[in-house]
DNA sequence: ATGGTCGACTCTCGA
């Protein structure tokens, strides 16, 4: 089952370069994010007629989350429970998680938009950091159902200077606040593994370069979007890549493709 | 010399 994270930046800026790496990478189950528009304008007959059951969770003009599965979906929720931390409800559209019937049991598949968080400080990195609790929680919960569990997506955040062209330049930026890393590694301890990280002798590659400045022809990336696996999930995992590629087609989303090959 | 981001939506904000 190969399993793929993808960052459109409005998925109908991208009717073109959607659908031709999908026909391409062939994926199993893709999660999108940053849709930028609400479910009635979502291209559903393009992604049918490519296979895809969808499962869909959109917003005006901001955010949005969608999972496309050529598995039918077992399961499918939105919004991530409140757990008490911020404001009482998830209003904005940002996870969407779903359950598939793997060769070997269900699979647990998740699309998230984790908030930016700029500028940092602000109410939008509080923002930020709560949503972050509340993902932690939940994730801790899925855990305890101990199954293949993948929580594929933007994450927002830059793990390490591994991870970013020139760290210095991103050093108050929301992305890369220690109490932004600090938040993302509480969430990996909870017992999830990065899919990249995984597989040995890669140096890390990024997934994201800015519109601004030529920063795909320079390489000035950052390495943002993951596949958080589960151990039932990362046993699992037969390698991992990412489809660069698509970077410097026409009218490119400024994200790129992570995709997991799982034999589940 | 000029312009040097893009997308959604009213024109300025968010990334």
């Amino acid at each position: 089952m190969e399993i793929a994270s993808f960052n459109v930046n409005s998925i109908r800026a991208r009717l073109h370069a959607v659908p031709r790496w999908l026909s391409e990478a062939k994926p199993d189950i893709v999660c999108l994010q940053e849709l930028k528009t609400v479910d009635a304008n979502f291209p559903i007959e393009l992604f049918e007629e490519l296979g895809y059951n969808i499962a869909l969770h959109g917003q005006k003009s901001y955010n949005g989350v969608a999972i496309l599965s050529k598995l039918p979906f077992e399961e499918v929720n939105m919004r991530l429970p409140n757990y008490g931390v911020g404001e009482s409800e998830d209003e904005q559209s940002r996870y969407l998680e779903v359950v598939v019937a793997g060769e070997n049991g269900p699979v647990r598949v998740a699309s998230i938009y984790l908030p930016n968080g700029n500028p940092a400080p602000g109410p939008k990195y509080d923002y930020k950091l709560d949503w972050m609790v509340r993902l932690r929680t939940h994730a801790e919960k899925l855990l305890s159902y101990e199954e293949p569990l993948i929580l594929c997506g933007d994450y927002n955040v830059i793990q390490s200077a591994d991870d970013v062209h020139d760290a210095a330049l991103w050093a108050d930026d929301a992305l890369f606040l220690p109490q932004t890393r600090a938040a993302f590694r509480s969430i990996l301890n909870l017992g999830l593994t990065s899919a990249y990280d995984q597989v040995d002798g890669r140096s890390h590659q990024y997934t994201y370069w800015g519109y601004q400045g030529g920063a795909r022809p320079k390489n000035h990336g950052i390495r943002i979007d993951h596949l958080l696996c589960s151990a039932q999930a990362i046993d699992h995992l037969k390698s991992v890549r990412i489809d660069d590629h698509v970077r410097d087609r026409e009218k490119p989303s400024d994200h790129v493709p992570i995709i997991g090959v799982f034999d589940l």
